[in-house]
DNA sequence: TCTGGGGTCCTAGGACCC
DNA sequence: TCTGGGGTCCTAGGACCC
């Protein structure tokens, strides 16, 4: 039996957890560059705010006037989630996470029942971790999330939804539409529909065929599973990643080819540092720039794909981003957004071919991305930046609101006033 | 002025092979 | 008149996820 564990408004949660101000209050954090709100509190999708709506449109809606908007601060949330992570393993044999507020529970051979342990795990993770869940219950992982999706939906509900029995299943089935299954989105949505088939009990009654026609093998996946045959396994190891990418909007468009070349490094260095932390090389890259495609400007888009030796030092990696930029860069344009993707990622020990005539000192490089990654670790993300001279760039991603790192810098840690405690969870804010 | 970022998997079609 | 069968590999694009 699986369980899906997935916080609540998750973003939101973590910024309550450590501003007591915020409580009770409608609440939205922002994605990066403050573009559109990310993640809600009740009180604030009671207000209508949507998920993706563009701040600087939806900051101007009277009725939005009392929304508190956050800008998105991962740091925080990473941590956070590690929390909650550490709070499950001490719960339950084996804990998978999924996304950085959702992990799959197995619940295999859990001998009492799983109901009141779901009770218990949300009360735990509340208490320790300061993040209010939803539970699903279900045979499969398809199931478990569709079952969380249930509790969460429920306004006054326990929380906890148990879709471990065939009959808990059939007695929801008809109520709930098919895009609320795990892997049923807009396009396969609207594809059943025009057969009639709306509800995940429909869909379930739609013979193999028909689904694999309409749907080809993920269908045909997802309707196993929600007929209660795992398909998606329990997995503890995470699978190896397949790309690792850096793309960010500017804070402000950008005209000149410094400033795009600042970024192409300030972005490559970032992917590099992922990299190396994965322990694994990049055989290619893709670059891409483009111009704001919302509004009237003249449109520009280009991407390039480059083989290179397999590396994971950062200054390899700069020099052929650097040049695949400039190959594409056109003057004249006010460029919005520039992105860098490593793919073709290699575990060192599988590389198709050694690097006998590596143009780099293997030995040497080696220890100089290590200083350079302890010196930033230590003395905080671009320290120590390679290839840019001077002074902060002004092209960087506007973050108007943003709390502090409560929990991952030593300067924003809260502060807590000495003397008697009074009866209250909230911590005690110096001023 | 201002519309996110980072992933995975699958398929179709072309090039190529014997 | 008639033009096989069975593969692999790569890429671009679609769909989906959080």
């Amino acid at each position: 039996m699986f369980g899906l564990i997935d916080g609540n408004s998750f973003y939101c949660e973590c910024e309550r957890a450590f501003d007591p101000k915020l409580r009770g209050k409608p609440l939205v954090v922002l994605s990066n560059n403050d573009g559109c709100a990310i993640s809600r509190t009740r009180e604030a999708k009671d207000l209508g705010v949507r998920m993706g709506d563009p701040y600087h449109l939806v900051a101007k809606r009277p009725e939005l006037k009392p929304v508190i908007w956050k800008s998105s601060n991962y740091a925080l949330y990473g941590d956070m989630s590690r929390r909650m992570y550490e709070v499950l393993c001490e719960m339950v044999p084996q804990v998978e996470p999924y996304s950085i507020d959702e992990m799959f529970l197995d619940l295999r051979g859990m001998p009492w029942d799983l109901v009141k342990l779901a009770t218990e795990i949300r009360a735990a993770v509340r208490q320790i971790a300061k993040i209010p869940t939803c539970v699903g219950i279900g045979p499969t992982k398809t199931l478990a999330k569709l079952a969380n999706k249930v509790a969460k939906g429920e306004r006054h509900g326990s929380g906890i939804c148990d879709f471990s029995t065939p009959e808990a299943r059939s007695a929801k089935f008809p109520q709930i539409p098919l895009g609320d299954v795990w892997g049923m989105g807009g396009a396969s949505v609207e594809k059943l529909a025009k057969g009639g088939i709306r509800s995940v009990a429909d869909f379930v009654a739609l013979p193999l065929d028909e689904v694999r026609k309409t749907l080809t093998v993920t269908g045909l996946r997802t309707h196993a599973e929600l007929r209660g045959l795992s398909c998606y396994p329990f997995s503890l190891n995470a699978p190896t990643r397949q790309t690792i990418a850096c793309t960010r909007s500017f804070g402000r468009m950008i005209t000149e080819w410094e400033e795009m070349r600042q970024a192409v490094v300030t972005y490559v260095s970032r992917a590099a540092e992922k990299l190396r932390r994965h322990g694994l090389r990049a055989s290619a890259m893709q670059v891409f720039m483009h111009t704001n495609l919302f509004n009237k400007d003249p449109r520009y888009s280009n991407q390039v794909t480059v083989a290179i030796e397999p590396a994971s030092d950062t200054f390899a990696l700069i020099g052929a981003a650097t040049r695949a930029a400039q190959s594409m860069w056109r003057k004249g344009y006010r460029y919005q957004k520039a992105g860098i993707v490593l793919i073709d990622l290699y575990q060192p020990q599988d590389m198709p071919v050694q690097d006998m005539f590596a143009s780099r000192d293997p030995v040497k490089s080696k220890a100089i991305m290590a200083a350079l990654d302890a010196v930033n670790a230590r003395f905080g993300r671009g320290t120590l930046q390679a290839g840019i001279i001077g002074k902060t760039a002004t092209w960087g991603m506007r973050r108007a609101n943003l709390s502090p790192c409560y929990t991952t810098r030593l300067d924003d840690l809260l502060q807590v006033n000495s003397g008697p405690l009074r009866s209250t969870d909230e911590p005690h804010l110096i001023p």
